[in-house]
RNA sequence: GCCGCCUUAGCUCAGUGGUAGAGCAGCGGUUUCGUAAACCGCAGGUCCUGGGUUCGAAUCCCAGAGGCGGCUCCA
C-alpha cells in the first residue's frame, strides 16, 4: 500500500517504555501476552493512532467535559470512545472533522514526556478524566502483582492536548494523512456489559488521497455486494418482522440452496455417510444430559407442553447417539458416519442478528462420525480432503486453525494428547500452513475451524471438524464391542462443511457478488427472442435444455431486446441466449455471456451440450 | 440485551405542523425492435404499530416492533 515516496522518518518514538495504550487494549482483550508481542508500529499505524489523538482534541473543544476512554489504531484507521454529555449528531461529526482539520493545519508537534506514576495520576484526575486513572490504577496493581517495578508513565502532547499513551507517533499532527470519520456506535467500557457504554467514533487514515479513495470505493464496493441487498435484487430470499432471524427463501434461492444440498448429499453418498434425521423439538432432559443446558438454556426456545419442557434443538449431536444406541454396535461396523441437514433454533440476542450471516434459524450440513480410536487419524486426512473437494467446486481456499486442549476441558489427558496429535498428524500431512490457537478448544473436543476469504479478503468461520472424546461417547455412554469382546468407547467427531447453509449462501453471493458460477447459478440461461415472433422458437429451445435438466427461463415480455439483455444482466444470469431471424432459421443461438463477450451461430445441441458437462464439472 | 440511527407505493428515495410525491417495477394501449432502459396512459399508501400533544401530525412527544452501524455473546 505504502508507496516509496512517502518513506521519511514519521514516526516520532520507535520505542516507548510505558506500558498504557497497548496494555490496556490487550487487557480488554483478556490476552496480557499480545502485550509482549505488540509487535512493530507501522507508520501508517502511527498516523492512525496520531489521528485518534487529534480527535480525541477536536471532541475536549466541543464537550470540554468529555472523559476519554482508549483510542487506538486499527485496520485502515482508528477508534476513539468517549463518555459525552449527549448523544453525538451527523452535524458533531462534521464539527469535529473540522477541529481536526484545523489541528493538522497547525501542524503541531507530538511530544513525548515521562511522568512518576503518581504524578500523571494526578494530573489525569485534576483533568476528570476518570477512565484515565483506571487505566493507571490498574498498572499498578498489575506491577504489584507481578513484582515488577512500575516503568514511568508516558504521555503524548500535541498544542493544549494531553493523553495517556505509550506511542508511537507521527512527528507532527500535519504529517497526518488524508482522513474521514465514518461513524459512531455503542461500546462498553472494557469491552464488559457491566461498564458504562461509551460512544465509539470510528474514523478512517491513510498516507495519500488515493488511498483514501480507494478504501472508501472498497468499502462502496463491499455495500454493493452486500448478500442482503443482492437477496433482494436476486430474488433470493427475505427477512420479516413476523420470525426475525429466519430467512424466507424465494424459489430462486431455494434452487440454489437445492443445489448446495443436492451436491454436497452426492460427495456424502460417495464417502459411506448414511443420512439421518432427527426431531426438532426435543425434552430438555436431554440438554441437561449433554450439558446445554446449563450452559445455553438463555439461547434455546423453550416450550411448554402437558407439564413437560421441551425445546426447539440448538444443536443435532445428541439426538445422534440415539440412532447409534438404537443396537449394539460391533468395532466392524465403524466408522458410521451419520450425516444430518439438521434445522436449528438459537434465540440469539436480538441486537445480534444480521442478515443470512447471524439467523435464529438455520441449517447445517452436519454429520456425526462413530470411529474407533486407530481409526481416528485417516477419517480426519478424509475430512480434509472432502473439505478440499466441496470448497474447490467454489474456487475458496481453505484456511486451518486447530484449537487445543482449553483448561476446562473434560476427560482424559491421555486420551487428548493422543487425538491432538493425530489431528497435527493430519495437518502436517497436507503440506500447507496452518494456525494453530492453544486452548482454544472446545471443552470436549480439539477442533479444526475452517475459514475461507473471500474476493474481498475477508475471512469467514465456516467449516469445523471437532474430535469428541467425551461429550456424545461418554454423556450419552456410547460404546462399540471389540475384538475382545469388550465394550468399549468410540470417539466421534462432530464435522460441517458448509457449517450453516444460510450463512454459507451469504459468503457466496458476497464471494462472487451475486454471479453464481455457472454449475449452481440459479438461473443458468435466459432466452432472449428478439420479438414476439422468435417466441414459439425460444420455447423451442428452453424445452430442449429444460429436459437436461438445466436451469433456463425465457424472456417473454414486450421488451426491446436491448431491455432484455439488461435485465438478464442484472440477474448476473450466466449466459443469455438471443433468438432472431437469422437463429430460428439455422437453428442456432447467439451467445452473450454475463462479461459481455459474444459467439454467434452456435447449434442448440452443441450449447446445451456444453452447458450441461460445464454445470457438472462443478467449476467455480 | 446495550448505545446511536433508520422505517413514506413492490423497490430506491423526496417530502420538518396545513388536501401524500418522483423514478423504476406493475397493469392497459401503441410498438416487434440485433447485444445494458421504446412511447403514451392508468392504478398503486394504516406514511412500521399503539398511545399522546395540537383546531390540524408522515412531520412534535412517549412506548413497542423490525432493520442498520457497533458493543457484548456465538454450543
Amino acid at each position: 500500500m505504502g508507496d516509496e515516496q512517502n518513506q521519511a522518518p514519521v514516526v516520532a518514538a520507535a520505542t516507548a517504555t510505558g506500558e498504557t495504550e497497548e496494555y490496556f487494549e490487550a487487557a480488554v482483550r483478556g490476552s496480557v501476552d499480545e502485550l509482549l508481542d505488540a509487535g512493530a508500529h507501522t507508520e501508517v499505524d502511527a498516523m492512525r493512532h496520531s489521528a485518534a489523538h487529534v480527535m480525541a482534541e477536536a471532541v475536549l473543544g466541543i464537550f470540554p467535559e468529555a472523559q476519554l476512554g482508549i483510542g487506538p489504531s486499527i485496520d485502515d484507521g482508528f477508534y476513539y470512545d468517549f463518555l459525552l454529555p449527549r448523544p453525538l449528531t451527523p452535524d458533531d461529526l462534521a464539527a469535529i472533522e473540522a477541529g481536526m482539520r484545523a489541528s493538522i493545519a497547525a501542524d503541531h508537534p507530538f511530544v513525548r514526556k515521562e511522568f512518576p506514576f503518581k504524578k500523571a495520576r494526578a494530573f489525569f484526575e485534576a483533568r476528570s478524566q476518570p477512565f484515565k486513572v483506571e487505566i493507571l490504577d490498574d498498572l499498578a496493581t498489575r506491577s504489584k502483582d507481578s513484582n515488577t517495578p512500575l516503568p514511568p508513565t508516558s504521555t503524548y502532547e500535541h498544542g493544549t492536548f494531553v493523553d495517556l499513551c505509550k506511542g508511537p507517533h507521527v512527528a507532527s499532527t500535519g504529517r497526518i494523512g488524508p482522513f474521514k470519520l465514518l461513524s459512531v456506535a455503542g461500546a462498553y467500557w472494557r469491552g464488559s456489559e457491566k461498564r458504562p457504554m461509551l460512544q465509539r467514533i470510528y474514523g478512517t487514515v491513510w498516507p495519500t488521497q488515493q488511498e483514501l479513495d480507494a478504501y472508501l470505493a472498497r468499502r462502496e464496493e463491499a455495500k454493493k455486494r452486500d448478500h442482503r441487498r443482492l437477496g433482494v435484487q436476486l430474488d433470493l430470499f427475505s427477512f420479516h418482522d413476523v420470525s426475525p432471524g429466519s430467512a424466507f427463501w424465494h424459489p430462486k434461492g431455494q434452487r440454489l440452496w437445492r443445489i448446495l444440498e443436492t451436491a454436497v448429499r452426492e460427495v456424502q453418498d460417495k464417502r459411506g455417510y448414511q443420512e439421518v434425521s432427527t426431531p426438532m423439538l426435543v425434552h430438555k432432559k436431554l440438554w441437561e444430559q449433554s450439558g446445554h443446558w446449563a450452559n445455553y438454556q438463555d439461547s434455546m426456545f423453550v416450550l411448554e407442553s402437558e407439564g413437560q419442557t421441551f425445546s426447539l434443538k440448538p444443536m443435532n449431536c445428541p439426538e445422534s447417539t440415539f440412532i447409534y444406541k438404537s443396537r449394539l454396535r460391533s468395532y466392524r461396523d465403524l466408522p458410521l458416519r451419520f450425516s444430518e441437514f439438521g434445522r436449528l433454533h438459537r434465540n440469539e440476542r436480538s441486537g445480534t442478528l444480521s442478515g443470512l450471516t447471524r439467523v435464529r434459524h438455520f441449517v447445517q450440513d452436519d454429520a456425526h462420525i462413530y470411529v474407533r480410536p486407530d481409526q481416528l487419524q485417516d477419517e480426519i486426512m478424509a475430512l480434509l480432503g472432502e473439505v478440499y473437494e466441496i470448497y474447490g467446486w467454489f474456487g475458496l481456499e481453505p484456511k486451518f486453525t486447530f484449537g487445543t486442549k482449553p483448561d476446562k476441558a473434560l476427560g482424559d489427558p491421555a486420551l487428548w494428547e493422543k487425538a491432538e496429535s493425530q489431528i497435527k498428524a493430519a495437518l502436517d500431512s497436507l503440506g500447507k500452513p496452518y494456525r494453530l490457537k492453544p486452548k482454544d478448544g472446545a471443552f470436549y473436543a480439539p477442533k479444526i475451524d475452517i475459514q475461507i476469504e473471500d474476493a474481498l479478503g475477508r475471512e469467514w468461520q465456516t467449516a469445523t471438524i471437532q474430535v469428541d472424546l467425551v461429550m456424545l461417547p461418554e454423556r450419552f455412554d456410547c460404546t462399540y464391542i471389540d475384538e475382545n469382546g469388550q465394550a468399549v468407547r468410540p470417539m466421534t467427531i462432530h464435522r460441517a462443511i458448509y457449517g450453516s447453509l444460510e450463512r454459507f449462501i451469504g459468503v457466496l453471493i458476497e464471494h462472487f457478488a451475486g454471479a453464481f458460477p455457472v454449475w449452481c447459478a440459479p438461473v443458468q440461461a435466459v432466452v432472449i427472442p428478439i420479438a414476439d415472433r422468435h417466441i414459439a422458437g425460444a420455447d423451442e429451445l428452453a424445452a430442449l435444455l429444460s429436459a437436461r435438466k438445466l436451469r433456463v427461463e425465457v424472456d417473454r415480455s414486450d421488451n426491446r431486446m436491448q431491455n432484455k439483455i439488461r435485465l438478464a444482466q442484472e440477474q448476473k444470469v450466466p449466459y443469455m441466449l438471443v433468438l432472431g431471424d437469422r437463429e430460428i432459421e439455422a437453428r442456432t443461438v447467439a451467445i452473450r455471456n454475463r462479461s459481455g463477450e459474444q459467439e454467434n451461430g452456435v447449434g442448440w445441441d452443441a450449447f446445451a451440450e456444453r452447458l450441461a458437462a460445464e454445470t457438472a464439472a462443478r467449476r467455480p
